[in-house]
DNA sequence: TGTACATCAGTGAACGCGCGTTCACTGATGTAC
DNA sequence: TGTACATCAGTGAACGCGCGTTCACTGATGTAC
C-alpha cells in the first residue's frame, strides 16, 4: 500500500502467484521433496527458465509457501483460543473456525500437514519455527485467561503446545472428510470426536492445579 | 518356524531385506514419493531389475515398510496403556517406552511419522489403517481400566485416539532430539513435557464424568 | 545316490524420456536528460 | 514531451544425466525318477 508497484514489478508478482498457486496444486498428489521445477513452471504457463526470477529452487519455494499458509494464520489463533464466552462456547467456536479454514485453504493445511516432517529440511524447519511462534502466541493468550491464572509459564507453554498439536490433529482430519468423500457426516463425527477431545483436555485443565501438590500431581 | 526355508527362499528373503533397509536408510533424507527405484537397488547392491522380483514400485515397498513399522508395535501399546500401577507410574512408564522405541528404531519412527500425511495414497492409507487398529486396542484396554468405568464406547474411542496422536507427537519430538544435536537436555524436555501433558490428559480423564450432565458436560 | 529337467532370483544391455541448469537472447518497462 | 540508454522478467535451444521399464539371459537351487 505504501506505493503502488510499476507494471514490471506487477507482472512479477503475477508470475510468481502463478508458480506458487501450480506448485500447491500439484502438491495434491505428491510431496515436495518430488516436485519438479519444469513441472511447475509448465502447470503455471512459463518457460523453466522463468522459475529461477523468483527461486533459487522448489525447496525455496516451499519455504514461501510455508510463511504464506501459516504467516496468515496468527490473528486467527488469538480469536481460536480467546477467552469470551463460556468454556462450551470456546470449545464450539475453535472447532468451527479449523473446519472453516480447511474449507477455505484445503490445499494449504495439507502442504503443512505433509512438509511438517516431509523430507525437505528448509521446509519442516520453516514449520517448526512458525508452529513454535503459535504456541507461543496462544501460551501468552492463556496468560491472560482466567482458567490458568496462576499457572507458571512452563505449564502454559505445554498446555499451548497440546492445543496446537490438537489443532493440527483435527485440521487434518477434516481435509481427509473433505477429500474422501463427500458424506457430511463424516465431518459431523470430526467435529463431534474434536469437541470432546477438547472438552476433555479443558476439564484437565480446570483441575490442573488441585490436590496436595498441584502441577498436575494429584492424587488419583 | 512351522518350515525351513530352502536355500533359495533363504537368499531371496535376504535381498528383500537389503532392499527395505536400504530405502529406509535412504527415507532418512527425503519423502517416498521422491524415492527411486535404482537408488534403492543401488544402495541395496542389487541390479534395478531385481526390484521387480520383491515389489511392484517403490509405494508398494512403502506399504511393507509401514507394516513393517506398526505391525510390530501392538505388543507394545498393551504395555503402554496398561492399568497396572498408580497414575503416575503408568505416565513414566509410557513416556519411557516412546522414547525407548524412538531410541531403537529411528528410521521407523521417523518413515512413519513422514508418510502418515505424505504423498503416496496407498501408504497413507496403510498408516491410517494401522493407527485405527491401534485406536481401536488402545480403546479395547481402556474398557478394562477402572479409571474408564462407565465410560460408553465412544468415549472411550475418543480417548484412544486422543492417546495415539499424542504418542505420535511425543514420538516425533523425541526423534528429533534425537537427531538434531546429541543434547541430553533435549531428549529430557521433552519427557518433562510429555509427561505433564498426559498428566493433564489423565486429569481430565478421572473428571470426565463429574458434573451434573457427565460426558464432559460438566460446568466450568 | 545319480541324472535330467524345471524353476526362478538376479543380470546387463538397451530404450526413450523428462529432468535441472547454462547461456545468449529479446523486448517491454523504467530512467535520465 | 521526446529521445537515448539501462534494466531485467521471461525465452528457447542445448547439454549431460539418471530415471523406470523391457527383454532375453544365466546359473544355482529344487524336483522327479
Amino acid at each position: 500500500m505504501s506505493h503502488t508497484l510499476g507494471a514490471r514489478q506487477a507482472q512479477k508478482q503475477k508470475t510468481r502467484r502463478a508458480l506458487l498457486d501450480a506448485a500447491l496444486e500439484l502438491l495434491e498428489g505428491q510431496s515436495l521433496s518430488s516436485l519438479g521445477l519444469r513441472e511447475v513452471t509448465r502447470a503455471a504457463g512459463v518457460a523453466p527458465t522463468a522459475f529461477y526470477r523468483h527461486f533459487r529452487s522448489t525447496a525455496d519455494l516451499g519455504v514461501a509457501l510455508v510463511e504464506e499458509a501459516l504467516g496468515s494464520l496468527h490473528p486467527m489463533i488469538r480469536t481460536t483460543v480467546s477467552a469470551a464466552g463460556d468454556s462450551e462456547e470456546r470449545i464450539a467456536r475453535a472447532v468451527g473456525l479449523i473446519a472453516g479454514h480447511v474449507d477455505a485453504y484445503p490445499a494449504h493445511v495439507r502442504f503443512i500437514a505433509r512438509e511438517r516432517h516431509g523430507g525437505v529440511r528448509p521446509v519442516r524447519e520453516a514449520v517448526r519455527e512458525q508452529l513454535a511462534r503459535f504456541a507461543g502466541e496462544v501460551g501468552e493468550a492463556l496468560a491472560g485467561d482466567p482458567v490458568s491464572a496462576g499457572w507458571s509459564e512452563d505449564d502454559r507453554l505445554m498446555l499451548a503446545q497440546l492445543y496446537v498439536d490438537q489443532m493440527l490433529v483435527t485440521a487434518s482430519l477434516f481435509l481427509e472428510a473433505l477429500e474422501a468423500d463427500a458424506d457430511p457426516r463424516e465431518r459431523e463425527r470430526v467435529t463431534r470426536l474434536a469437541t470432546r477431545q477438547l472438552r476433555l483436555i479443558g476439564i484437565g485443565r480446570r483441575h490442573w492445579l488441585d490436590g496436595p501438590a498441584g502441577g498436575g500431581r494429584s492424587a488419583p
